[in-house]
Order: structure tokens, then sequence, then C-alpha cells
DNA sequence: ATGTTGACGATAT
DNA sequence: AATATCGCCAACA
């Protein structure tokens, strides 16, 4: 398994590890899917999730504590969502602090 | 085959 | 704190 569309479900394995209420980096579920420096596939895979994927995608934000997608966007607003759902509450400013949400 | 882009990240300025 | 650059690498405006 070492195409790298087989890689897509790795990197979703690795996603589905973080548990409710935390969050994770791109670069973190990198390493934890064996991609030392891969944050960008990281960010690729995630996008190529079916949207009926049971995948906790929203989970995952970037290494400064914000969200990695595009603000305006449905999906951004999506994944402030689930998070605020999931009690994971940004700071004053719009930050998620990684200190304490971060696995 | 070649250049650009981007759900990133680390480092330098 | 805010930019600027660079490394990374698959997808493709």
């Amino acid at each position: 398994m070492t195409d790298p569309a087989s890689l897509n479900e790795r990197i979703w394995l690795a996603v589905a590890a973080i548990p409710a209420g935390r969050v994770s980096t791109y670069g973190a579920v990198a390493n934890a899917a064996g991609l030392p420096r891969g944050a960008r596939r990281v960010g690729r895979a995630l996008g190529a999730l079916p949207p009926d994927s049971q995948i906790p995608w929203y989970r995952v934000i970037n290494a400064q504590g914000r969200i990695a997608i595009p603000q305006g966007s449905k999906a951004a607003r999506e994944q402030w969502d689930r998070l605020l759902g999931e009690g994971v509450i940004p700071d004053a400013n719009g930050r998620i602090d990684l200190r304490r949400y971060g696995v």
C-alpha cells in the first residue's frame, strides 16, 4: 500500500482516532499516518472525503489553531458548528487553543 | 513534460 | 504580531 491513492485511507484512520471534544493539526495527523511533513497531503485527503463520511474531518485544524478552510465557505461554517457542538470554543481572537484542546 | 496552486508548516525577517 | 520564503507533493483553475 504505498501508492498515493490508498494513503487517503491511512490518513482517514488517523483522523478517526481524534477523540470527540479534541482537535489535531494537519502536521500531527500526517505524522500519525506515517507521513512526516505530509501536512498538505492530509488537507487533500480530507477534501477527498465522501460527503457521507463518518470521519471527524472537522477536528483537524492548522498549526495556528485556525480553520484551514476558506472562511465564508459552507464547509467552514459546518466545521465551526460541529466543533462548538463538541465544546471546542475559540478564544477572543477566534483561534482554538491547541494547548487546551490539542491531543 | 512544465508551471501553478493549495483544507500546511517551519523558519527567518 | 505580521509577512515573506522555502520545502513538500498531488492535482490541475
